[in-house]
This record gives structure tokens, sequence and C-alpha cells, in this order.
RNA sequence: GCCUGGGUAGCUCAGCUGGUAGAGCAGCGCAUUCGUAAUGCGCAGGUCAAGGGUUCGAAUCCCUUCCCAGGCUCCA
């Protein structure tokens, strides 16, 4: 009999019986081995486990709790999935599950027009856990074209795909695979799956939904069922529970519990109101902002909401950008009137306001600006997208010689400016010429790229390339933070843009007395208030950092009696700028702590009558476990106001 | 925009297959005066998103509109 031999990822190597699989080498290396093994991966492509090995293949052994493992465990319970409901639904056309990032789905046209509701992720679940304990086999099956099509004559959507294989392989020169549970399931699939179902078990179905065959909204809707899978219940727990983590973090829950904002229907979608409380941490934002801004000697600028079309014909914004913008309003006399989704046309007309001399420049010119964005009602969420936002924009003319060490300022600007806030875990993004849609010559277009890459490199963060992403008028680098559990936001933008100038004819005087084209930068650091806001609260679970608070602390007396004195050190609080209240001694104090708490205030402070008697206070703070006692008036607002002027939060202590 | 699922008191939600609305919290009043995450009693609060239809009768069934949530090819 002959042999084969087989090289390892860690360079060594088995001699095995020639016929050998994936499987028998597992059990060859080790019992546990051959346990956890769900897939291989032969000569660099992933197959099952029953491939018989050719001879001097290089091998790994796919195991469950890796990333290729956890998607053959993910795609081999899509078919399970799959074979449940066409049990369930006799009738029912499934078209395709996929793997997706943290689990698959799976797409179904169910028999009279049905859907899923939640309730039939119960019974869905029930079945598909009956079929893992039925131990059946996932036995792959090669099929040429016709009998592909034969095999599935009943499933349109799998002939479709079919015909698509054909189409792009040739009718008769390639062959399809599929793979089948039992006489009555079979699914078209390129594998590789785990040898059985009983490999399975360690799933949740999350969701159903709707979702177009292959996302193209003129084709039929399919009903979707979402799901995840993990090797262990362990890990599939602590799945769950990052989810329920970031369910809890959702700032329009956070909105609502702290009584920051609302979305009120009479508005429309995408339309926020701040109540006092949000107003008070927007309004610090933005105090902060202007501080640092003027501080890198920014101008500041207003502007209306809205402008003539000429405007915006003039910018390109309604050759471009037409279909992000709200409707025009017509007056009398048909001028057309936009709301403005960008404030950059009116910055460029406040430069040209006079002429403007080299030795302006750079001149940044900031605004708090009030944008209006149509966004597809289906897309907008929370203060995250929204169609009314206001952004901290500014505008930097500069010189082409001036730009490359602006935008190198700049950018240790804004990662500093974030860092104040808490973020300090960033990556960029550099955003490219959209294809097609991007005005400019190539020359200028490279020069831009080149300019804002060289830059990005300088900043020795992670760059990630995004083709084609940038603005119709110029590439941008954006910033990317991750937040305390890990996801990215985009945050702030910064673009390069020599094309604005030139149509706006926008120029200045250089030292040669010759007129030059200006060049603009385009940033927002937040991107826009309220999407920052959002990220915030996500960031820190709504536990704000003290300076960011609408209220740091309350006083709260332990009983009537000592209310005068509580009133007394909340002035003596406020007296040094901090935000301080209190609250009368009708309810017991367990219950007013409590509703503090809930309301995440940073210092809870109780006062008593050894308080009133020494000048102190018992400090229960945020994050802490015990509360301190006696502790000193004068002490306390020195610790508040330094923890306010370092942009503390109590937790850090 | 499209699809699915929702919209019941300020909030979170109950209300079976139609018989005309409930709880907890919040609010208000009274009592309670309490040392660090829920004091008691009482009161008030809803055109059941809006409009239309079916019906003797609609929160419940049907239609339309508005709003919310999730989703809408990381290709078998």
């Amino acid at each position: 009999m002959s042999e084969v031999v087989i090289r390892l990822p860690d360079g060594s190597s088995r001699t095995l019986p020639a016929g050998s699989t994936a499987q028998d080498l597992a059990a060859a290396i080790g019992a546990r081995l051959a346990r956890d093994a769900v897939a291989a991966q032969v000569n660099g492509s992933l197959t099952d486990l029953a491939t018989v090995l050719p001879d001097s293949a290089e091998v790994r052994v796919v195991t469950a709790a890796s990333d290729a493992g956890r998607d053959v465990l993910r795609h081999s319970t899509a078919h399970v999935l799959a074979q449940a409901v066409t049990r369930l639904w006799p009738g029912a056309k499934y078209a395709i599950g996929p793997t997706i990032e943290h689990g698959f789905y799976y797409d179904f046209s169910l028999p009279n027009g049905a859907h899923f509701s939640d309730d039939d992720l119960e019974r869905i679940d029930a079945e598909m856990r009956r079929i893992i304990a039925e131990d059946q086999p996932f036995t792959r099956e090669e099929h040429s074209i016709a009998e592909g099509r034969a095999l599935f004559a009943d499933q349109p959507f799998k002939v479709e795909i079919i015909d698509g294989v054909a189409g792009e392989a040739g009718e008769g020169a390639s062959a399809v695979s599929a793979y089948r549970n039992s006489a009555a399931f079979v699914d078209l699939c390129r594998g590789p799956h785990v040898p059985s179902t009983s490999r399975l078990g360690h799933f949740r179905l999350t969701r159903v939904a709707g979702a177009y065959w292959r996302g193209d909204e003129h084709r039929p809707q399919l009903q979707r069922i979402y799901g995840t899978a993990f090797e262990s219940a362990a890990a599939l727990d602590e799945h769950l529970a990052q989810l329920a983590e970031a369910e809890r973090r959702d700032h329009r829950r956070l909105g609502q519990e702290l009584d920051l904002f609302s979305f009120p229907s009479e508005l429309g979608p995408g339309l926020a109101v701040f109540h006092p409380r949000g107003g008070i941490v927007r309004r610090v934002m933005e105090e902060y902002s202007r501080q640092r801004h003027e501080e890198a000697g920014y101008s500041f600028v207003y502007t209306p909401h809205i402008s003539k079309a000429d405007l915006f014909e003039t910018s390109g914004h309604l050759q471009w950008f037409a279909e992000g913008m709200y409707p025009p309003m017509e007056l009398d006399e048909g001028q057309r009137y936009y709301l403005k989704p960008m404030n950059c046309p009116f910055h460029v007309l406040i430069f040209k306001s006079r002429q403007r001399s080299y030795r302006e420049l750079p001149l940044r010119l900031f605004e708090f600006g009030s944008v209006y964005r149509y966004e597809k009602s289906g897309v907008v969420h929370g203060l995250t997208r929204v169609r009314g936002m206001t952004q901290d924009d500014a505008h930097i003319f500069c010189s082409r010689d001036q730009m490359g060490e602006e935008l190198a300022k700049l950018l240790k600007f804004v990662l500093d400016l974030l860092g104040d806030f808490g973020l300090h875990d960033f990556y960029l993004e550099l955003s490219t010429r959209p294809a097609g849609k991007a005005v400019g010559s190539d020359e200028e277009w490279s020069e831009a790229e080149s300019t804002l890459e060289r830059v990005a490199r300088a900043a020795a963060l992670d760059l990630v390339l995004d083709e084609g992403g940038g603005a119709f008028y110029g590439p941008k680098i954006s910033v990317q933070a991750r937040d305390a559990i890990g996801r990215t936001h985009q945050i702030s933008t910064i673009q390069l843009d020599f094309q604005t100038p030139q149509r706006f004819d926008a120029s200045y005087v250089g030292a040669d007395n010759r007129r030059e084209r200006v060049i603009m930068i385009h940033r927002a650091l937040f991107g826009s208030v309220e999407r920052f806001l959002a990220i915030l609260l996500e960031h820190y679970a709504g536990n704000l950092p003290t300076w960011l608070c609408p209220e740091q602390a309350r006083v709260l007396s332990v009983r009537g009696e000592f209310e005068g004195y509580a009133n007394e050190v909340a002035q003596r609080l406020r007296a040094r700028g901090l935000r301080a209240s209190t609250e009368p001694a009708d309810e017991p104090l367990g219950s007013r702590v409590r509703r503090a708490k809930l309301d995440k205030i940073p210092y809870i402070l109780v006062v008593g009558a050894e308080d009133a008697g020494n000048q102190t206070v018992g400090v229960n703070r945020r994050g802490a476990t015990d509360p301190e006692r006696g502790v000193s008036v004068d002490d306390l607002v020195e610790r508040l106001a330094t923890e306010v002027a370092r942009r503390g939060a109590p937790e850090d202590l």
C-alpha cells in the first residue's frame, strides 16, 4: 500500500496511507484536534474533512474556534436553518445562506406569500435542534449543470444561480456541487461543511428581516432570518452579552433615560430636539471646541441656512449632490431656494467678499453650521444619521505651498481635540477619487491624493485605503476612532479641494502681485455635533466625564432640617462654576440616592447633622463602591474644579 | 425609496380567537424626616399614532397616511 506525505503548517511532515482524508490526518495528530476539526485547508483552499489528501499536500486542519472554522460552523448552521424552514413550510423556496461578519443569514420565499414572525424563530430553532440531534451527514455531491438544474427544478433561486454558473463557465464545462443532509434536503453549495449536523448546536437565531433577491429592489422581496453560531456555549454567550451591552449603551435609549434629546414625530424623521440637559452637554462641547479653534487661529463666521439655487449650481452640489438635498422652495418670482446641505459655498463667498492677499493665508473660517440633508427615510438612525445636523465646519483657504504643513498641523489638532473628549484609539482612512462622479483633472486629483497620503503616513497611525470614497470635489482623510467596546466610528474628515475655488474663481494676490488660485481644505472634527455626542454617549455608556455632565453634583440632605446647609454647599460649588443642584428631603435618602445614580450624576453629596457642624459632606462618587464621609467642602470644591479642568471623570480615581 | 415587524398613560409594557382599557415606574396631593440604589396611602392621567371602512359593537379585522425599529448581494 502506498503512502502520502503531508506537510503541516509548523513545517513538519506526516506520512499517511494513501487515500487518507483530512479527518484521518487530524486523528493521526491528536484526538483533541480530531474532535475540534471542522474543515481543512488543503494547498490553500478550504475543503471538507472527508477530502482525500493528495501526496505532498500542504494541509492545515481548521478548528471550530478559528475565524475560518466559525465560518464553516455558521454556513453549516445556515443549511440546517434552511432544512428546518422547508420542513415547517413545505414548498418554501430557499435562496442564499451565506456567512456574514458575526453570523449568517438565509433568505427564503415562503408559499402563499407567508412571512416569518418572531414567534416563528422559536419554532424554527426547535426544528433545527431536532435536525442537529438526528446527526445528519453533510455529503458532498458533484453534478453537471444539467443535473443540477434537474435536482433543483423546484428551487427557482438555485436554478438561477446554476444558470449564472453556466453563463460564466460554459454550459457543459463546469460542475456544481451540492451538500445533502438527507433524502429530503439538499442544498446547492460550494462548501465546505462540517461532517455532520451533530457538530453544530451553539447557535441563536436573532431576527427576521426582509431583503431583496440579490439586493435588487426590482426583484422579489425575500424573507431573511439572521442568526449566529459559535464553537462553544461560552463563546456564544459572550457574543450575546456584547450585543446586550451595545443595546444598553444605545444613545437613543440613553438620550431618553437621561432626558437629553428626543425625536418628536411631529418634526419628521431624522430631526431631533435637544432638551435642557442635552443642551448643556452640547453647549459645553461647542464652547470647548470654539476655544480650541480660537487658539488654533480660526476666525468665526455665520451664514444662513438657505440660498438661491445659483450658489449650488456654481458649487456643483446641484449636479453632484442633488439627491442628498431637500427639494427647493419656489418663491413667487420663480426663484428657487435650497436648504444648505454643506457650508462650503457660503464660506467661499466670505473669502471672495473682497480681494485677498497672500499675507492673509491661511485663512481659517469656522462655523457651527446647521445643514440639512435628505437622507432616505430608511437610513435615518438616532443622532448618528439625521436630516438636520450641525457641523463643526471650517474651511481653510491657503496657498499650494502651505497646504502640506497646514494639513499636518490640522491632523495633529484633530487628534488632540478628540483625545480631550476621551477618544484615543485611532486609525486613518484615505478616500480617493470616486469613479465617474468627480470634477477636476487627473493631475489635480493625484496631487491632492498624494498630499493627503503623505500627511496621513506621517501621522504614524494605521492607514486604510477607501478606493473611490472621496467627495465629488476632492479626496479626504477620515479619522476613525475605536470606542470603549471596540466598535469603530468615522469621526473627523479632512478634505482637500482644488475644485471649488476654481468654480467660484476664488483667488488671492501673491507676493509677486499675481493672482493665484487658492486651495481649500474642508474639515469637520466632530463631524456633526449630534453624531459626536451620540458616539460619546455610547463610548461612556452614558457616564459622561464630569466636565460634560449636565449635572455634576447633587446635594441631598439627610433630613429636611439640613436643606439650608445643602443649598449652601450647592451654592459653593456653583460659585466655582460647577453645575450642582439640591433636592428636597421628602423622600427617603436611599430613594434619592438611587435616582441620582440612575441619572448618572458624577457626585452625589449627602449632608447631615455631622456635616452641617463641620463644613463637610459625604461624597458618593460615581463608580465608587463606598461613600466617603466627612470630606471638607473646601477640598471637595477643589477636587471637582480640578477634575473639570483636566476633563476627567469620577471613575478615573 | 422598498420589505418585514411595530405604534396602547410621560416611560416600560399587559390586554386570548371583536363585547368598549390595565400594571409598574414617573407625575400630583397628603403623611413620613430618613446617613448613601426603591417609605406609605391616595389622586389624576389614554379620540388605544391619524383618518377611513367592515360590524349591533373595533385597541383587536380591512384600507390609506404618519412615525419607530431591523434589514435591503463581505455573491451557491
